[in-house]
Parts: structure tokens; sequence; C-alpha cells
RNA sequence: GGAGAGAUGGCUGAGGGGUCGAAAGCGCUCGCCUCGAAAGCGAGUAGGUGGGUAAGCCCUGCCUCGUGAGUUCGAAUCUCACUCUCUCCGCCA
């Protein structure tokens, strides 16, 4: 959510930003609410002033046993005004609200001009796509002539965009599960929280899914909780209505869940393979931080994130989104992609973003500076560390051998019970 | 799912219509004392949002005692609904 105090001061400066991110709001409308409710707050407050040294007064008067009737009366009236005007306040703030939730956050000045993905800028690439000189297949013939996945019995069970993962196809989803938390939590400082899938409408609404978003959740039909689609949304809002201390931060966490998306307008993309599930697995890195320090953690973040890619030796490179690709609730976002054999091309695995106190202010997370004095909005941070089920994916194409087998990485060896090697169904 | 109890500031915990945004204790901060520390003594110590002032650790309005509505001139205090927590019973991996 954007400050509206922001908006008022300079409602040009955020046009401006909305306008990079490609957005259409009518910011007169929403000042017009806003001066509306300042206006009528004015005059209630004077009359509640006015109310509350009436009433003390009835209460001496009383207390003395003299006469309070023409006050009493005349309160009697100011009460009734006073709850015209509140009711009417109410409305305007509940509409204010709607908008400024509905507003995305604007970009940083560091991110590139553009519409698309086809203004976003290549920052780095490690490792290069490796060269078959046998044809290669694609993981969805990979793992099902392996039999790692089974996406004929996961629609029978299901439906579309399901998995079955089975044998060291599932064994392979666990072990780089555990690698991944292992890394973040033994060598990047994270702590690892293990959350509810389901989370409620204020959860949802923290992290800016809300009430925007509403068509790619899925929703629990009898008691109205919501199916995470991704960790950040309850671990950013283990803090919502939280005043943290400044010498607590940075807090960097890390947890694995389940992702559940509808995707709605996604019909039709990606529909062979792990590439795009309603249920996946992600590893996610979730950092609350100090304003000024907020873009270095980006960095970092990002660059944890990068770590995974290369122990497991897979080629990737790193994307700066321009302002009109980002997010709805970031500021800065870096794209990690996979080099995938099968799309030829890199394919998102992790996107790393700072939301600024974007989310800080919808979800209400603060801290007090050391030296005491005002709160101050956290800036929340996070990024994949990495994507599961893209990233069994990766390997299995990277990794692949002329007979169909499946070379495993090293570094998740120990966690495959030293295998080394998938080759095929016993 | 059933029955009961509860929700107050960083924490414990009083207050049950009128100078209560709130006793007391703990904690924390500052000061005194000390070579230093502890103890002791003194002072301060909730959040939000407006206004005043050139600005402020200065003055000031309004709101907040789980949330929302109601009664009243006036609500932490009375009424209703909801949420959450705890205890017991039932069910359950």
């Amino acid at each position: 959510m954007l400050d509206i105090k922001q908006i008022r001061a300079n409602p040009e400066r955020v046009r401006e930003g909305l306008t990079k991110k490609g957005a259409q709001v009518a910011l007169e409308e929403l000042l017009q609410t806003d001066a509306r409710r300042r206006e009528q707050l004015g005059r209630v407050e004077t009359l509640k002033s006015r109310r509350n040294k009436v009433s003390e007064e009835v209460g001496r008067l009383k207390k003395a046993g003299k006469d309070s009737e023409t006050l009493t009366q005349e309160m009697r009236e100011v009460g009734q005004e006073i709850k015209a005007l509140d009711e009417e306040i109410r409305g305007l703030q509940t509409r204010l609200e709607e908008q400024l939730l509905n507003i995305p956050n604007l970009p940083h000045e560091s991110v590139p001009l553009g519409p698309n993905a086809s203004a976003n800028q290549e920052v780095r690439r490690w490792g290069s796509p490796p060269r078959f000189d046998f044809p290669a297949k694609a993981h969805w013939d990979l793992g099902v002539d392996l039999g790692l996945l089974d996406f004929e019995r996961a629609g029978k069970i299901s439906g579309a965009r399901f998995t079955l993962y089975r044998g060291p196809g599932a064994r392979l989803e666990r072990a780089l599960i555990n690698f991944m938390l292992d890394l973040h939590t033994g060598e990047h400082g994270y702590t690892e929280l293990f959350p509810p899938y389901m989370v409620n409408r204020e959860t949802m609404i923290g992290t800016g899914q809300l009430p925007k978003f509403e068509e790619d959740m899925f929703r629990v039909a009898n008691n109205g909780f919501y199916l995470i689609p991704t960790a950040e949304v309850p671990v950013t809002n283990i803090h919502r209505d939280e005043i943290l201390k400044e010498e607590d931060l940075p807090l960097y966490y890390t947890a694995y869940t389940a992702c559940f998306r509808a995707e709605a307008g996604a019909a039709g993309r990606d529909t062979r393979g792990l590439i795009r599930q309603h249920q996946f697995n992600k590893v996610e890195l979730v950092k609350f931080a100090r304003p000024d320090h907020s873009y270095a953690e980006l960095e970092s973040l990002t660059r944890n994130a990068e770590e995974v890619l290369k122990r497991l030796g897979l080629p990737y490179r790193v994307v700066l989104l321009c302002s009109g690709d980002m997010s709805f609730a970031s500021a800065k976002t870096y794209d990690l992609e996979v080099w995938l054999p099968s799309y030829n091309d890199y394919k998102e695995i992790s996107s790393c973003s700072n939301f600024e106190e974007f989310q800080a202010r919808r979800a209400n997370i603060r801290f007090r500076p050391a030296g005491g004095g005002k709160t101050e909005f956290v800036h929340t941070l996070n990024g994949s560390g990495v994507a599961v089920g893209r990233t069994v994916a990766a390997i299995m194409e990277n990794y692949q051998n002329p007979d169909g087998s499946i070379t495993i990485p090293e570094a998740l060896r120990p966690y495959m019970g030293g295998l080394t090697r998938i080759t095929g169904p016993k």
C-alpha cells in the first residue's frame, strides 16, 4: 500500500511511477475522497471535543447536586450529529482503503523503464548450457520413461496440472528441499520455519495477493481459508501488527512449503511437464530489513538463491525486471532463470524482490529505532530459494545422458542415499 | 462438536458508569550514589492520527483497554454479536 500522505503531497510523482508500471489508477477520485474525509474528520473532532468537555462538566454538576438537564439535552443533539458524521467518515474511509489496496507499488529508481518482459535487462550469467551430441529429451519424457513422473495417474486422482512423483523422482524432490534448507540455514543464516498452508484473508491482504488477485488463489469452500500461493504469505505475516526492535533487524527466515496457484489467466501456457502446476514445492527466503539496508539485502538474498543453482551446477542467468514486468507489490525484482534444454531458453526459477514498505504498511509491520523515537515501517523482501519442481526439471534435462539416464549432481548425492545416477524403472 | 473461564500498556496484574489512557509490581531508560558494579534513592517509560510553531525530546485536539455494534450527557467498566486463548468432555492423525 502506498502512503496516502505521499499521494496527497506528490500526486505527480505517484502518477509517474504508476505509469511506469503500466497501471491505470484514478488518483483524482482517491484524492477527492481523502479531502472529504479529512474535512469531515475535522468537524466531528471539534464536536467530540465539546462533548467530552461538557460531559465532564455534567459529572461535576451531578456530584454537586445541581441541575444538568440543559446540557444533557444539548449533548443529545450533538450526539446525533456525531453519529451521522462518523457514519459518513466510515464510508469514506472504506472507499479510500479499497482504492489504496488496489494501487500497485512504485518502481525503484534503478529499475529500467519498459512495458513488458522484452525490456528486462540481463545482469549476469553463470555456467553455460550443455551441448548434447544426441537427441536431448524434455523432462516430461525423461521423467515418464524413467518412471519418475506420472502425469496420467495425477490426472486421474486430481486433474490437469498435477504431478505424481515416484521412486527416485519423489526422493529427488525431497532431497532438493532438504539440500536447500540446509544451505540457507547452515550457511546463509536463515531461521527455518514451517508455517500453515491455509491462511485467513487478512494475511493474504498483508502481502498483496488480495483483494486484487482473488481469481488466482484457491479458497477452501467451507471455512474461507486461502491456500498459500507461496510461503512468502504466511512468513511475511508472522510479524503482522508487531513493532520489532531495530537491533533485531535484519531478520532472515526460510521455509519450505507446498504452494497452490489457480493461475486463471495462464491456461494454455506451459501445459506439459512440471513447469506450471496447481501445486508445487518451493523453499522461500524472507527478510525484514531496515529501510536504509534493504537494497543491499536484496543483493545478498539474490546471491543466496543463486548459490543453490551454482552448487547444483545448473546454468542460469540473473535478469533485472523492467517497470512493466514487475509484480504488483514489488519495487525491484531480480528473476533467476535456469537453462532448460526443452525450452531452448532460460526459464524463471526464482524471483527476488524488495517490496520496501509496501507490504509492511498493509500488514502494519514496524520497528522502533534504536535511539527511541517514532516507529517506522520495515522493508520486506523475499525470493524463491528456489522453486523445487522446476529444479527437478532442470536437473533431469541438463544432466541427462545418451542412454536416457540422469546423473545426480554431486551436491545432491548425500541427500539421495549416495545414488549417482537414475537409470530406469526396476 | 458440547460446557465453562478469560482477553487491560514490553510483561504480571488491579479497576465493574464520571479528572482512568488506566493503580501497583517487574522490566527498560536517564540521573544520584560508587574506583566500578550491585543494592538503594529520584525521575521517566503504550500506540495511532490531526493541528499549532521556523523547527523541536514544546503546546494541543481526536481515537484506541480483543473486534464490531448498542445503551448513556458520559463506557475499560452495562447489553448484544463475533474472534481468539485457556480448562474439561467428545472426536481424531
